[in-house]
RNA sequence: GCCGAAGUGGUGGAACGGUAGACACGCGGCGCUUAGGACGCCGUGCCUCAGGGUGUGCGGGUUCGAAUCCCGCCUUCGGCACCA
């Protein structure tokens, strides 16, 4: 089909060409050891001079279906930033490891009967080759899998730290259980148990029938889904092991202010923990000894409590059903039925049938009173008891005090029941049809002893959380979104629990000695699923079919006795919990991390700093689930004396995404995108495909979506060094940008013009001269040196590769090859385009490699303007331009700027009424 | 609905409150070539023959001067969503 190539240069700097060098150097830099950064001890020690700098990639998961493009942007972004602190002394430690347990693999294992392990391993070497070829400057000693039995080892052990241990809420951190077992005198497994920050626990969990397991609260969407699959999850109450990331609560929001994150980030994770102030306030029932206590952020609207409301699961729901409905109940009231308690089990056995999915979608106002009433506190209204779905059963006390005055969804729930509506906020504007929940003074808020009226909401609030403290009918308090985190999957593929169970049921953890506790070989690797409506089924765990696994008889140092092992296994999530730990000391078989380690790579670096890896990239999708863990589980292992550290990770950046256009045709089927030709036609544009007019859609790369690129392709088109710059030349590394196959060209094209400055593309020899360079090039030289510094210390790779083009083309048209410009261009250019830097630094005569060589610092000299362009405004237009001094003053730019013939013809005979003059570079003239 | 981020040429994107569009893709022209490719040079926001005008989502404002700061809209993307 193509003529062919008409015999090019032999050193032509060509994807061949470049795929030789870059092959080379890799095979070089892993002979030679290059990146590898010493320990101060252990089998890692070494020389550790210079300053430390911890780098991080967030963990890829390795996917059977390799990387496509996006795939590499962080790893790219990190590797540039780690090779250009290493040429500035530092000890860099940059490595990459595998977050191998997963759902994928299981589910492969289950098709095809191969064992997740052997499938995992083989994506690992496919995607490891992948990354390979991309020079990336990782220590490789320190690549580690979370399904490496010394790696799960760790896992495990720190999931006993943490089941062995409390939460000392008047110490504000973890404790040892046995503290807790001195302190409270006993060691009654029914006292100490649930206290653990591991424990099990019943309560309504999200049930996914469909993928046969139970998911924590952050994989379930907001449509009520599974993450994974988007199957409906139901609400059940399971037993099941959790972890008491409550407890972390305030330090987990408190702590965000002393991290350099995104605000984004820090915002979800304050949202998602979701604290609120308020009042628990305390209603006694008409006619009965009980109260129901409810939660309120509001205890300044008391006065306008009109009704209280139960979640339907409520537990005193049963004991405030009244025999009969009261005389002359509100017909609305009672849902039809002829009693209280016909009413509310019909209520209940609605809602419990409703899927989180059902319960968003209709919001509509329902609920059955209970014939029973509540007695407000601060004036001794007799208000009445419903119970109702808008009201959760997880959150606060499961109970309110409706005030639909300023509440909306109560204002909506007393419309359609005829409750009564006081208002007790005064709107400055006046009051309209709906709830009030702005600024304004208290009104009808008196009674007795309690007058708040006239105050504004804080101090209403603190007025009334006194009297109720005073008067035994409430307090202060603060409540949280956030729940306990579900700990436990009925899955195989995930680390098994340390754990056995006595014959009277209680959780034991087993000693270090029997660490790892291995996966057992199963006869297949199904998890039982159902019907992804059956909300009715128990889950049923792989593990639990294998018998001989499962019972066990061993010696816990009081005697052979029997156990039964733990069936479920870790969320997938466990690995990516700690294994920022482990790249400080990867190979420690005894302990998970040296403190000795851990204090140089992640410790504190002055008083009040929370320490961490130096700067972790990775995309925003963690920034509730994996983020929130990996906290929680390093201040629990602060707490227990084991880290120097109180944060995983001091300092985070999220890349964007690297997006795709995608084609469909008339039938709404995708088409091949590389197969899509453009038509331009004025400001119009079309697109066809096969001769067919096709629709354009822009978002991710997937493979169904028929618009994968991967970088196997780029590296053989273009070579690796090329497809880096590329994407570090696409725009901000934080923001998403479309990927364009045709515009990489121009990496190329950038990279050519640094070679053929330097090399004769027929000899292959070098073209270096030592002739001096002239001034303009001492200039331009050093002034890109300073910005392209700046750049880097900023992550602006984008801007930093214009200006090394700028220079490029520069020397390229001023015909300056000397070694003076051309030695500090390949030092700017290795952290991005790292083997053909290489390669030209070699040309140049170094025998090492530039890995260490030290970045180029600017001559102040050289910086120095010889003439500034100065910019003549007048009424804010420009008119005008002149060449002036740097040094200028003030009082002669003002008479050049005057003087400037096309200025004098705008300012047009007129009066100058002012002159603003910023030497040397701008006069503003004001007629 | 609430919270947050962002809107700049045909495209990706540059611009301490101070020459809007650096750099790159694409496109056009010239050179070198039998030709194409590659390479080199020049041009390229829009309107206009020119001089000039105009231009950073829309409408206001602050300022000598606004893509940038303030107010109000619109659009897109992300998070949360009956959380009391």
């Amino acid at each position: 089909m193509s003529t062919p190539e008409p015999s090019p240069s032999a050193y032509r700097y060509s994807s061949d060409l470049a795929g030789d060098i870059e092959r080379r150097w890799q095979d070089r830099w892993e002979a030679e050891g290059t990146f590898e950064a010493p320990n101060p001890t252990g089998d890692l020690a070494g020389d550790v001079t210079g300053e430390k700098f911890f780098i991080m990639d967030m963990f890829p998961y390795p996917s059977g279906a390799g990387l496509h493009v996006g795939h590499p942007l962080g790893y790219i972004a990190t590797d540039v930033i780690g090779r250009y602190r290493r040429m500035q002394g530092d000890n860099v430690l940059h490595a990459l490891g595998y977050d191998a347990f997963g759902l994928p693999a299981e589910i492969h294992a289950v098709q095809t009967g191969e064992h997740p392990r052997t499938n995992t391993e083989a994506n690992m070497v496919n995607m490891r080759r992948q990354l390979r070829r991309l020079g990336l400057a990782h220590d490789p000693r320190r690549s580690f899998a979370t399904i490496d039995p010394e790696f799960m080892r760790w896992t495990q052990w720190i999931f006993i730290q943490i089941f062995e241990s409390w939460y000392d809420v008047e110490a504000g951190r973890a404790r040892p259980i046995s503290e807790l077992i001195e302190k409270l005198g006993t060691s009654d497994p029914h006292v100490i148990d649930q206290h653990r920050l591991a424990y099990i626990d019943e309560s309504p969990v999200n049930w996914c029938p469909a993928l046969g397991t139970v998911l924590s609260n952050e994989e379930v969407t907001p449509e009520g889904r599974s993450e994974r699959g988007n199957f409906p999850v139901f609400p059940r109450n399971l037993r099941q092991w959790k972890m008491r990331i409550t407890a972390y609560a305030d330090r987990l929001i408190d702590d965000l202010d002393r991290m350099d994150w995104p605000e984004s980030v820090k915002l979800m994770q304050r949202n998602w923990i979701g604290r609120s102030h308020g009042a628990e306030v305390s209603f006694a029932v008409a006619g009965s000894g009980s109260r129901i206590d409810v939660f309120t952020t509001r205890p300044d609207t008391l006065f306008g409590a009109t009704y209280v409301v139960l979640a339907p699961e409520h537990e005193l729901v049963a004991s405030l059903t009244a025999d009969a409905w009261p005389e002359g109940v509100t017909p609305s009231w009672t849902g039809g039925a002829a009693t209280p308690a016909e009413a509310i089990a019909g209520y209940r056995a609605a809602a419990a049938s409703k899927s989180d999915v059902e319960r968003q979608e209709n919001r509509d106002k329902t609920g059955v009173f209970t014939g029973s009433y509540a007695v407000n506190p601060v004036n001794g209204e007799s208000i009445p008891v419903f119970i109702a779905d808008y009201v959760l059963t997880g959150y606060g006390t499961g109970a309110i005090m409706a005030v639909p005055g300023q509440d909306d969804r109560d204002w909506e729930f007393a419309e359609k029941f005829d409750l009564p509506i006081i208002r007790t906020v005064q709107p400055s504007d006046g009051f309209d049809g709906d709830a009030y929940k702005g600024e304004g003074p208290a009104i009808n808020s008196s009674h007795g002893d309690l007058d708040i009226n006239g105050l504004g909401i804080a101090e209403a609030k603190a007025a009334v959380i006194a009297w109720l403290e005073q008067h035994g009918a409430g307090h202060g308090t603060t409540t949280y979104r956030l729940r306990d985190w579900l700990f436990s999957r009925q899955r195989y593929w995930g680390e098994p629990f340390p754990i056995v169970f006595d014959e009277d049921g209680s959780p034991i953890a087993l000693p270090d000695s029997m660490l790892p506790v291995q996966l057992p070989e199963v006869p297949d690797y199904l998890p039982k699923t159902f019907e992804p409506d059956d909300a009715e089924s128990e889950p049923e765990p792989p593990l639990a079919r294998v018998p001989d696994w499962v019972n066990v008889e061993l010696d816990l140092g009081d005697g052979l006795k029997k156990y039964r092992r733990e069936t479920n296994t870790m969320p997938n999530w466990a690995g990516s919990s700690w294994y920022e730990l482990r790249y400080a000391d990867p190979h420690n078989t005894e302990a998970m991390v040296d403190p000795a380690n851990e204090a140089y790579w992640l410790g504190p670096r002055q008083a009040g700093d929370t320490g961490g890896v130096d700067l972790y990239i990775g995309g925003v999708e963690h920034a509730v689930l994996h983020l929130l863990y990996a906290r929680f589980w390093h201040k629990v292992l602060f707490d227990l004396g084991h880290l120097s550290s109180e944060e995983p990770f001091r300092r985070l950046f999220n890349q964007g995404y690297i997006q795709a256009y995608a084609y469909t045709d008339s039938r709404g089927v995708y088409v091949p995108a590389e197969d899509v030709i453009e038509h331009v036609d004025g400001s119009d544009t079309t697109y066809t495909y096969d001769g067919k007019p096709v629709s354009r859609e822009y978002g991710k790369m997937g493979k169904s979506l028929k618009n994968i690129v991967t970088p196997d392709e780029m590296y053989d088109a273009y070579g690796a060094d090329t497809f880096r710059v590329y994407e570090m030349s696409m725009g901000p590394l934080d923001v998403s940008r479309p990927w364009e196959t045709r515009a990489v060209v121009g990496a190329q094209r950038f990279l050519q013009r640094v070679w053929r400055l330097l090399v004769d593309e027929d000899s292959g020899e070098s073209l270096a001269s030592d002739d001096a360079l002239d001034a303009e090039t001492l200039h331009v030289l050093h002034r890109t040196i300073e910005g392209v510094r700046a750049d880097m210390d900023e992550m602006r790779f984008n801007t930093a590769i214009a200006k090394l083009i700028e220079l490029t083309n520069h020397l390229t048209k001023a015909g300056v090859r000397s070694r003076d410009a051309l030695e500090p261009l390949v030092l700017m250019t290795a952290p991005l385009a790292p083997h053909v830097a290489e390669e030209l630094w070699a040309k140049l005569g170094h025998a090492e490699s530039l890995a260490r060589a030290p970045y180029p610092v600017a001559d102040p000299a050289h910086l120095v303007e010889q003439s500034v362009t100065c910019v003549v405004q007048v009424l804010g237009k420009v008119r005008g331009k002149l060449e002036v001094s740097p040094d200028i003053s003030d009082e002669e730019l003002q008479a050049l700027a005057l003087a400037e013939p096309n200025v004098v013809k705008s300012i047009d005979g007129r009066e100058v009424r002012k002159v603003i003059v910023r030497a040397p570079k701008l006069v503003s003239i004001v007629v």
